[in-house]
RNA sequence: GCCGAAGUGGCGGAAUUGGUAGACGCGCUGGACUCAAAAUCCAGUGAGUUUUAAUACUCAUGUGGGUUCAACUCCCACCUUCGGCACCA
């Protein structure tokens, strides 16, 4: 027997994969379809740790799994090419994007095929090429007519080391996703998507998708829905009335002042004379501000009195206005009714100037003492004149009534999430197709005229002035209006990242088409995707993004579906053995091509698919590998070399005839595998198979008849060949078969088979293991009691009581209840 | 602070609807093979008590209660770890 060596065989077959293209992706209306999708990676300079392809992996096992069950399966692979890390990454290493784009895709992709991947790479597609990124911008327009994009000026995120603003969605504490700098505020015009438009769509959704719950919670929580009351104040002496919302009406009796945030347009004209400059000193301390040092939690409330008073619409009572940076701008109406008794913060802000603490809902107990911190449940409302008595919710009705048939208000709905700020100051992106003329203003520049080529320039680093660098390219800058034919110039923002990965997985059913950005008829058939994977970090970003792309297509006619992703698993995350994360500036990054090349990348594959749950994080050990390494040899020797004494016809003495056992077992561990696949729980599938085949060891010395020796191995080579595809494929070329082990059907299972004649019977004695008897299944109960009864062991324990009960389980256990 | 997930041998992890806790693997121990080692193969391996031995018993799934004939699994309280959100009115 030859021994197993897997860098001879996983060459070869690599090579006549690529040639006979057997990962060729297959669309026939003959079979049912399976959309597998691995999150859109950006190709990194540091290429793939064994820690990627904790996603990869897996996948690709499911993938060739329902390929063998019978589905034609797409399965591709591209790259998220545009976007800040490439840029980044340039500028430091100072290679253009365009040239490390290429080498670092290059790189990734010769690590998926060492991996055994069976990407479809006929459909390999990249976010940074024009057939691409043209459809991108495309999309932009799309959304542009529709009213979903649109352009303002707004305090937004500036990171002051990337040099360009950034979303909300890209802020961790304050701070920068990418480089940790701090954030801090900078006016600038800029694109926005509107995906408010879409939050209550997005919302509601949610329901109809199979996703983790807790993707699903993040959603909810970023999108933040709270339904209130929006009404008016009026101000003493004034004819100005400041817009307030709230979420508890009941509480407005509480209200005894009225706070606007340091950005109000109305604070400039509230203020009286007297306070202008407090206000003024105030506010510009506030604006100067990072967005962390406002946002920090031990900073005490402060603010500043303006002066003026607000008359609340109830009970006519003046209140006096204060500025403070504890109310945003940018949620509700940047002005807030504040009841110190019934909120944290305006309690805290009424402590600090000693300002009026009304209790207008009751607290479970309370007896008219002084609160020690504010009440925020509900309750019975009091001190709210002919309010008083009623139930929190009642109150809320009835108040929003009143206001709402005064004309001072409206019930009104509002979200945490803010529109979605997709233009970026920076070089490496999709050009925003928009066009400035001084006669007809913006304009989208024309379908045909697409795309807008990203100018090739030697000066790509992003500047301090908040322009992007394209913005000094005079030849991308100056252009014709398409609508006048006069000198105009184009935008020179590129979008986010984001944009370009809110619609690729459309693109991979028909990746080279040119009259669209896909082909209707090839999302007909792939959409949605059925079986979506990538990490948790996306959950309130890219998985977001997409969703709403998705339903502005919907809502144009374009898609005939609402959500993309139709079921969702976030893989946990591969740690290195020092526990913490994979990086190279760590330096306790594992490549695959190590492993590979000490082991194999079957070998490679099997252990991650062995070290445990695929949800659950995991830790590389350089030990545990051994094992499936092991584990494949036995298998590799199994087949090439052991064999027990087998037989043809029914024979007479001699050794054990096992046949039986063994075709039970191989049923049962067709069940056990593909029950296991389908839950994607690989860890106890490879389990299933070792235990296979060290049964199969065990009855080396058995007899066994031809025909089940062979379906024996046939099986074993089958349930294992998603997951070590080389090595089966070795094995099903040197046992004689012509074709390739990745197109036959998966074996079936028959359920006759899985049944055990006998089982091992549980006595318990007062839920106490007593004693175990191997006994027929489907005895009666009565049967079991006598077994039980008889057992010297349990009646140890019942002899000097009193036996009230037996409790039977069929086929599993007996528990004789005695006192 | 709020929301969520998870705590099982020396380690990674298994355990249908509550029904044999520790599958499978790593590691370790002993043995076989070998001049020797590696590799491989065989056996053992939660802790404790008991027995010459086979055996048997007690304890044990983060902690403390509860429900149940029976709890890793269900309920209540708490502890720890990880993840998310964090002035959203």
């Amino acid at each position: 027997m030859e021994k197993y060596n897997p860098q001879k065989i996983e060459k070869k077959w690599r090579i006549i994969w690529e040639e006979s293209k057997i990962y060729r992706t297959e669309e026939t209306l003959e079979k049912p379809k399976y959309y597998c999708l691995d999150f859109f990676p950006y190709p990194s300079g540091d290429g793939l740790s064994v820690g990627h392809c904790k996603n990869y992996i897996p996948t690709d096992v499911f993938s060739r799994f329902k390929k063998m069950c019978g589905y034609s399966v797409l399965h591709p692979m591209g790259w998220d090419a545009f976007g800040q890390p490439a840029e980044q990454e340039a500028i430091n290493k100072g290679i253009h994007p365009k040239i490390t784009t290429e080498k670092y895709t290059a790189n990734y992709k010769r690590q998926l095929s060492l991996i055994g991947t069976s990407y479809d790479w006929e459909r390999e597609i990249n976010s940074s090429h024009p057939d691409y990124y043209k459809w991108t911008q495309w999309f932009f327009l799309l959304l542009y007519k529709r009213g979903l994009a649109y352009r303002k000026k707004a305090p937004v995120n500036w990171c002051p080391t990337c040099l360009t603003v950034l979303a909300n969605e890209e802020i961790e504490d304050g701070k920068c996703w990418r480089c940790g700098s701090e954030v801090t505020k900078r006016d600038l015009m800029q694109w926005f998507f509107k995906i408010t438009d879409y939050a209550d769509y997005l919302l509601k959704d949610l329901e109809t998708i199979d996703w983790p719950e807790k993707i699903v919670l993040m959603q909810q929580n970023w999108i933040g829905r709270s339904e209130g009351i929006e009404f008016n104040l009026k101000v003493k002496n004034s004819e100005k009335t400041i817009p307030v919302f709230t979420t508890r009406p009941d509480t407005i009796y509480g209200m005894t002042f009225v706070v606007l945030a340091p950005e109000h347009p109305l604070i400039n004209e509230l203020t009286t004379q007297e306070f202008k400059n407090a206000v003024e000193n105030y506010r510009k301390i506030a604006y100067q501000k990072s967005e962390i040092q406002r946002l920090a939690l031990e900073k005490e409330k402060d603010g500043v009195f303006i002066g003026a008073y607000a008359i609340n619409p109830m009970n006519n009572e003046e209140v006096p206005i204060y500025v403070t940076d504890y109310v945003l701008m940018t949620y509700g109406t940047g002005a807030i009714m504040a009841v110190p008794a019934h909120d944290e913060r305006d309690f805290e802000f009424a402590k600090k100037y000693n300002l009026l603490i009304r209790v207008v809902i009751s607290p479970p107990d309370w007896e008219g003492e002084e609160l020690k911190e504010a009440y925020t449940g509900k309750g019975i409302m009091v001190n709210s004149d002919e309010y008083n008595g009623l139930p929190s919710q009642e109150g809320i009705e009835k108040i929003c009534n009143y206001l709402d048939n005064k004309g001072i208000g409206r019930r009104k709905v509002n979200y945490k999430m803010r529109d979605w700020l997709i233009s970026r100051q920076r070089y490496w992106g999709a050009p925003i197709p928009i066009i400035y003329c001084d006669a007809c203003g913006e304009v989208p520049v024309p379908e045909e005229d697409l795309p807008v080529l990203l100018p090739d320039i030697e000066k790509y680093q992003p500047t301090e002035t908040g322009e992007s660098p394209l913005a000094k390219v005079q030849e991308f800058v100056n252009t014709f209006c398409p609508k006048c034919r006069k000198l105009a110039k184009r935008e020179t923002d590129t979008m986010g990242g984001f944009a370009c990965s809110s619609w690729y997985f459309l693109r991979f059913t028909s990746p080279h088409y040119k009259k669209g950005p896909f082909n209707p008829d090839k999302v007909k058939y792939w959409m949605p995707v059925d079986l979506y994977v990538g990490g948790a970090e996306h959950a309130v970003m890219h998985l977001l993004y997409a969703r709403f792309w998705t339903k502005v297509m919907y809502d144009a006619n374009i898609v005939n579906f609402r959500e993309p992703f139709n079921k969702l698993l976030n893989q946990g995350m591969m740690h290195a053995p020092d526990g913490r994360l994979m990086s190279k500036s760590k330096g306790n990054v594992i490549t695959p091509d190590e492993v590979v090349a000490e082991y194999s990348a079957d070998a490679l594959r099997a252990y991650e698919l062995f070290l445990g749950p695929f949800e659950q994080d995991a830790i590389w050990s350089d030990r545990g590998i051994n094992g499936v390494f092991r584990f494949l040899n036995r298998v590799w020797r199994l087949i090439l070399k052991e064999k027990p004494l087998i037989f043809t016809k029914r024979p007479s003495g001699g050794a054990e005839d096992i046949s039986r056992q063994l075709q039970k077992m191989t049923h049962k561990t067709i069940k056990k595998v593909t029950l296991d696949f389908e839950k994607f729980k690989f860890n106890t599938a490879v389990a299933a198979l070792m235990e296979y085949i060290n049964f199969l060891y065990s009855s080396l010395d058995k007899k066994v008849l031809e025909e089940i020796w062979s379906e024996t191995i046939d099986t074993l080579m089958l349930l294992l060949a998603p997951i070590a595809p080389f090595m089966t494929e070795e094995l099903w070329e040197r046992t004689g078969h012509k074709e390739s082990i990745h197109i036959q059907p998966w074996p079936k299972w028959d359920e006759k088979l899985t049944y055990e004649e006998k089982f091992t019977l549980v006595i318990q004695v007062n839920g106490k293991l007593r004693d175990r008897v191997e006994v027929p299944v489907g005895i009666s109960d009565e049967e079991m009691k006598k077994i039980a009864l008889k057992s010297p062991n349990a009646q140890k324990f019942i002899k000097d009581k009193e036996i009230i009960k037996f409790v039977t389980v069929p086929n599993k256990l007996i528990n004789i209840v005695a006192k």
